[in-house]
DNA sequence: TTGAAAGCGTTACCAC
DNA sequence: GTGGTAACGCTTTCAA
C-alpha cells in the first residue's frame, strides 16, 4: 500500500502538503493540488485509517453488541445500523454476546481497544460498564432510564395483542412469557397481563425461552397442559410460529379454535399459511434510529439525553379472527 | 485510557519494559514485572490495538463481506465466522454487499484501510480485486477455481433433490431457479436439472429472485403457470416456504398432490406445517471452516491453496412423501 | 536486565 | 502557500 510519504515523493511536495490537499483544510495552490491530486490516483493511495485513527484517538468504527444474529429479530436491527452507518463513513465491528455478561464485557474491551467511536448495545443493562467507558453509548431494544436508548412502545404491543384477542372472542388465553431478565419482553407479557386482568376471561402464563427449540419445546407443553386454550399471545414470532405449527399438528382450526398472536413481525411470519397476526415492531428502523441517534451523540457529545420509542402496530393476518367477531362463541 | 507511558511512570520503569512484560518477550526481571503487572492493574491498562496495529502493519480485524444479513442463512454463517474469530482474538468488521459490486469495492477499500488481517467473502466472484490486494482471502459459498473457498456440495444437492423426488413419485416438477449470478444456485440448479433430463418425466423451469417478496410472486405464478406440477424443487427454504404457503392457501394437499423440496435448512423450515423437507447446506459449520481456512492462511502464507466442500444431506420432514412412495401414482 | 530512541502513517502547529 | 516536525501509543533494536 503507497503511504503518504510515497505521494508527496511523486508528487514532489511534502507529507504536509499531500495531507492539505486530502482534507481539504489549509492553502494549497491550485496547481500543486493537481500535481498531488495526479499523484494519488497514479499510486491509488488511501489514507491509512489506523495512523489517523491513532492520531485522532478515534477510529470509524462503531461496536454493534447483539445477543445472536441467529435470531430472526437481530439481523434486521444489525441492517438498520449497518446501513446508516455505511453511509457516513463508519465501519460495524460485531459480537455476539449470547446474553453473557463476561462475553460481553470482552467485546467491551476490544472495542475500545480499538478507539470505537461508539458502540450500540442491544445485550444486557448491566450499565455500570458503560458508565466508566468514555464513549458514547445508546442502548438498542433494552431500557435504561438514565441512558438513551431505542426501542419500541412494548407497554403498547403488550395492550394491543392483549385487547385484540379478547375483542376477537378469545375467553380463555395463555400468555408464553420469555426470560425474566430480558425486560423489553418483560414489560409487554406485564401489559398484556394487566389488561387480562381487567378483563373477565381465564388465563395463565407459561415460560419460554426465545431459541428455536425451546419454543418448539413449549408448544407441545402448552396443548398438554392447557388444553383449552382457545387463545396465545406468544412472546415473539418465533414462539408463536412453534404453537401454530404444533396447533395444526393437532388438528385446530385456526384461527376459529384458537387465535394467536406474535410479537416482532420477523420475515417468516407471512410465510405462515395461515399467515401469523403479530404486533410488529419496526426492526429495521430501529437499528437506524439508533445508528442515527449515536451518530448525533458522537458529533456533539453534550446532546441531551434522548430516548426514543417507536410505535408498534398489529398486522392482521390469519391467525385471529376478524375484529367484531368477539360475538363469535357467547 | 491508561496508556503504556503511565504504567511506566506508576511502575517506576521504561515503556520499553512494560511493554516487555506485556509481550511476555526479551528479559525482564521478577521482581520488575511485578512491579510492572501491579501498575498495570491497579491503572486497568489495556493496550491500544490501535497503535499494536499501526505498528505491525496489521490488525486484529478480520473483515466479512456478505449479500444480505437479513436472508435468514448469512447470520449462521456469520454467527459460524464470529464464532471461531472471537475465540481466537479476532474481532469481524461486517458490510453488507446487496450483490452490488461497487458497494463491495467500498467495503474492501475501508477495510484494507483499516489494515485487516484478511477478508472473507461470501459475495460476488469478482475476484480480480481480491488479486492486487495483497491480504488473504477466502471465498465462502463461492466458487472460484484458483482461490480457496469453502461450501458446500451444490451439485450433489441439486442431485440429491431431484432424486428424492422422483423417488418419491412426481411425475410433473417444477425447477425455481434462483438469479443467475449466483453461481453456487446455478450449479444446484444445474445438476437437478440433469437429473431430471435423464428421467422421463415432465418438467419446467421458473425464475425467481432469493426475496422473501420475490418469492411470494412466485410462487403465484408457478400455479398459474404449472397447475399441474406435482413437484417442486425450490432453490431455497425461502421460495419453498412461499411455495408451500400458497399450496395450502389453494387447498392441495401437501405432499400427497405436491411435494416440495427446498435448500438450505434455515431454522424456519421445521417450524411450517407441514414442515419443510429440504437439502441442508451446513452453513455455521461453512463459517467455522471458513474462518479457520482463512486464520491458517494468515499465520502461514504459503499454505497451499485450500479448496473445502462440506457434504449437503437431505432432511426428510413432511413435504416429501415417504420413500418408496414411487408407486404412488402410476 | 534495562532504557533511549527510531519508526509505523497521519495531522497540525509553527516557521519561513 | 509550503515544509519541517512533534505527537498519537506501541514495539524493537541497540547500547549501556
Amino acid at each position: 500500500m503507497a503511504t503518504i510519504k510515497d505521494v508527496a515523493k511523486e508528487a514532489g511536495v511534502s507529507v504536509a502538503t499531500v495531507s492539505r490537499v486530502i482534507n481539504r483544510n489549509g492553502y494549497v495552490q491550485e496547481e500543486t493540488r493537481k500535481l498531488v491530486e495526479a499523484a494519488i490516483s497514479k499510486l491509488n493511495y488511501l489514507p491509512n485509517e489506523v495512523a489517523r485513527s491513532l492520531y485522532f484517538q478515534k477510529s470509524k468504527l462503531i461496536g454493534l453488541i447483539i445477543p445472536d444474529i441467529t435470531n430472526p429479530f437481530f439481523p434486521e436491527i444489525a441492517r438498520g445500523v449497518e446501513d446508516v452507518l455505511q453511509q457516513n463513513g463508519y465501519r460495524l465491528i460485531i459480537g455476539n454476546s449470547d446474553e453473557d455478561a463476561e462475553k460481553e464485557v470482552r467485546y467491551i474491551e476490544t472495542f475500545t481497544q480499538h478507539n470505537v467511536l461508539g458502540v450500540i448495545s442491544t445485550s444486557s443493562e448491566e450499565v455500570s460498564q458503560w458508565e466508566k467507558l468514555n464513549i458514547p453509548v445508546v442502548l438498542l431494544d433494552r431500557i435504561h432510564h438514565d441512558f438513551p436508548f431505542v426501542c419500541s412502545d412494548q407497554k403498547e404491543g403488550g395492550r394491543l395483542a392483549a385487547q385484540i384477542l379478547l375483542d376477537r372472542g378469545s375467553r380463555n388465553i395463555t400468555l408464553l412469557r420469555g426470560p425474566k431478565h430480558v425486560r423489553t419482553a418483560y414489560e409487554r407479557f406485564f401489559a398484556a397481563l394487566e389488561v387480562l386482568g381487567k378483563s373477565q376471561v381465564q388465563f395463565q402464563v407459561l415460560n419460554t425461552s426465545f431459541s428455536f427449540d425451546g419454543a418448539l419445546e413449549t408448544a407441545g407443553k402448552l396443548f398438554e397442559l392447557y388444553p383449552d386454550t382457545d387463545g396465545v399471545i406468544a412472546v415473539n414470532d418465533i414462539v408463536a410460529s412453534a404453537v401454530l405449527r404444533e396447533a395444526l399438528r393437532r388438528g385446530r382450526k385456526i384461527p376459529e379454535e384458537m387465535q394467536i398472536i406474535g410479537f416482532d413481525d420477523i420475515p417468516m411470519s407471512k410465510f405462515l399459511f395461515p399467515a401469523l397476526s403479530t404486533i410488529q415492531q419496526p426492526a429495521y428502523e430501529m437499528g437506524k434510529e439508533a445508528a442515527k441517534l449515536l451518530l448525533e451523540r458522537i458529533r456533539q457529545a453534550d446532546i441531551k439525553k434522548k430516548q426514543i420509542i417507536l410505535p408498534v402496530s398489529f398486522v392482521e393476518r390469519e391467525t385471529t379472527r376478524k375484529a367484531g367477531d368477539g360475538t363469535w362463541q357467547k
